[in-house]
DNA sequence: CGTACTATTGAATCATTTCAATTCGGGTGG
DNA sequence: CCACCCGAATTGAAATGATTCAATAGTACG
C-alpha cells in the first residue's frame, strides 16, 4: 500500500488540504481494505470509526425505507470520502454501503481525522464545502424524485452513468447494474424499471445485451419528460 | 432591534459558538428585515451576500423542477440560519425562500460570517455539524419521496406540522398552508392533495375549516401506509 | 355585494404496481 | 464442448394510484 503523501487520489477530495506532515501521520495509521462486488462495506445504523477513501471501484449508498425496499441515495466512486457525515455529526451512519464492483479503499481511523479537523482550518473548510455540495445534490435528487416520471429518472441515471463511469470497449455502459439496482436508484418496482428499459429499447434510445446497456441516442434520452 | 450577544435565538443555531466579541461585531453590522406572508425572501439563482437568522415566522424553501412545478424542500423556522450553504460553498443559492407567515429576521453580511468562519474553529465545526444534519434529513426526505405513497407523505407533513408548529387555541394546526403548498410539499398535483385530505376527513383522521386543518387521530395518521 | 381566488368533486385518462407466467444468459458439472 | 440449472430478465393482464380537465361551490377581502 502506497503513501498518502504521494497518492494522487487525495487530489479529488478534501484530503488535498492536509499538510505533508498530516498526510504522513495518516499514512502511518491507515489500513487498506478490499471488497468484492456485492460485499457490504457497512450498514445503516453502524458506528463507523473512521472514513473510507476510495481508490478504485464504485459502491452504492442505500437507505432502507419503511416499506421494506432499499433506496439508493448516491453512487460513490474513486476519490470520494465515505463516512464523513457520520464522523462529523458523531452519529451512527444513516446509510448502508455496498460494493458494485471490486473495490479498493483506504481506511483512516476516526481519531486521526478528527484531530486534523480540529487543528487544520483549511481542511475543515474543505470538508464543509464538500458537504455543502452534497447537500445541494441531495436536494436536487429530492426534487427529481418528487416531480419527475420514472421514465425521466431512468433516462437521467443512464446519462449519469455514461458521463461518470464511461463505456467499455464494446460501447456498453461500463458500470453494470442489475435491474433491481436500477429500480432502487430510480425508486420504482423492478418490473417497472424493466418495462421502462424495454420501452427505451423499442424507441431506439438504448440497446441491451443481458444486463449490459448501450446508449444509442444520448440526445434522445435528454428530451424525455 | 436587540443585540446579538443578548439574543436567545442564537442558542438554537450555530451562532451559539461565537465569542462575545464576535457577537458584538455582528450585532453592529447586522440589519433587521421583515417579510409579510407570501413575500419572496430570495430566489433560486440569486447570490446571497449574507445569512438570515430567523427570529420569528416560518418560510418554505422551494426549488423549481423542470416540469415547471415548485417543490418544497424544507420548512425553516425560528432559530434557523438561512443561506449558510450558499455562503460556505460560495455559490448562488439553489433554493427560493418564501414567507409563509409574517417573518422577522436579522441579516448578517457575508464578510462578517466568513471572517468568523475562518477564525473560530468552534463555529466552523458547529456549522459543519449542522450541515451534516441537514444532509441526513435531506436524504431521508429523498427516500420518502421515492418510496412512500402520496397519502403517507401527506400524513407525515401533517404530523410534522403538529409536532413542530403546534396548535392554535381552537386545536387547528397553527401553521396554515394552502392546498397548493401541501401539494408542493408532498410532491403531487393540487387536486391530488385535496383528494387525499378529503379522504382523511372521511376516515375521521382530520377535520377542516376552510384551509385550516385539525388532526383528530394522530395515531391513525401514523399507521397509514 | 361583487370579484377573485381557493377549495372541492366527477369522470376520463394515464402511470405504476402487482402477481403470475415464461424466457434468457451465464456458469457448472459431466 | 455440451446439456442442464438457477437466478435474473421479460412480458401480459388486471388492479390500483395519481393526474388532468372541466365544472361547481366556498370564502376572503376590498
Amino acid at each position: 500500500m502506497g503513501k498518502c503523501e504521494s497518492c494522487i487520489i487525495r487530489e479529488f477530495n478534501s484530503l488535498k488540504s492536509l499538510t505533508r506532515e498530516e498526510l504522513i501521520r495518516i499514512s502511518a495509521c491507515k489500513t487498506g481494505k478490499r471488497y468484492k462486488k456485492g460485499e457490504i462495506i457497512f450498514e445503516e445504523g453502524e458506528s463507523l470509526n473512521g472514513v473510507y477513501c476510495i481508490r478504485d471501484g464504485v459502491c452504492k449508498l442505500t437507505k432502507l425505507s419503511e416499506n421494506g425496499k432499499d433506496q439508493v441515495v448516491k453512487l460513490v466512486v474513486k476519490g470520494d470520502l465515505l463516512g464523513k457525515r457520520s464522523l462529523v455529526a458523531d452519529q451512527k451512519t444513516n446509510l448502508s454501503a455496498i460494493a458494485l464492483n471490486d473495490m479498493e479503499m483506504c481506511f483512516i481511523p476516526k481519531s486521526e481525522i478528527m484531530n486534523d479537523l480540529a487543528k487544520n482550518p483549511n481542511f475543515t473548510m474543505d470538508v464543509l464545502k464538500d458537504m455543502a455540495n452534497e447537500l445541494r445534490t441531495s436536494e436536487e435528487s429530492l426534487v427529481t424524485m418528487a416531480q419527475k416520471s420514472v421514465k425521466r429518472r431512468m433516462a437521467e441515471i443512464l446519462m449519469y452513468s455514461h458521463d461518470n463511469f464511461g463505456l467499455d470497449e464494446e460501447g456498453f455502459l461500463s458500470i453494470v447494474l442489475s435491474r433491481e439496482d436500477y429500480a432502487s436508484i430510480v425508486g420504482t418496482a423492478t418490473e417497472s424499471a424493466i418495462r421502462i428499459l424495454s420501452q427505451l429499447k423499442k424507441e431506439g434510445l438504448i440497446s441491451t445485451h443481458g444486463k449490459r446497456i448501450k446508449i444509442e441516442d444520448y440526445t434522445g434520452l435528454k428530451w424525455i419528460e
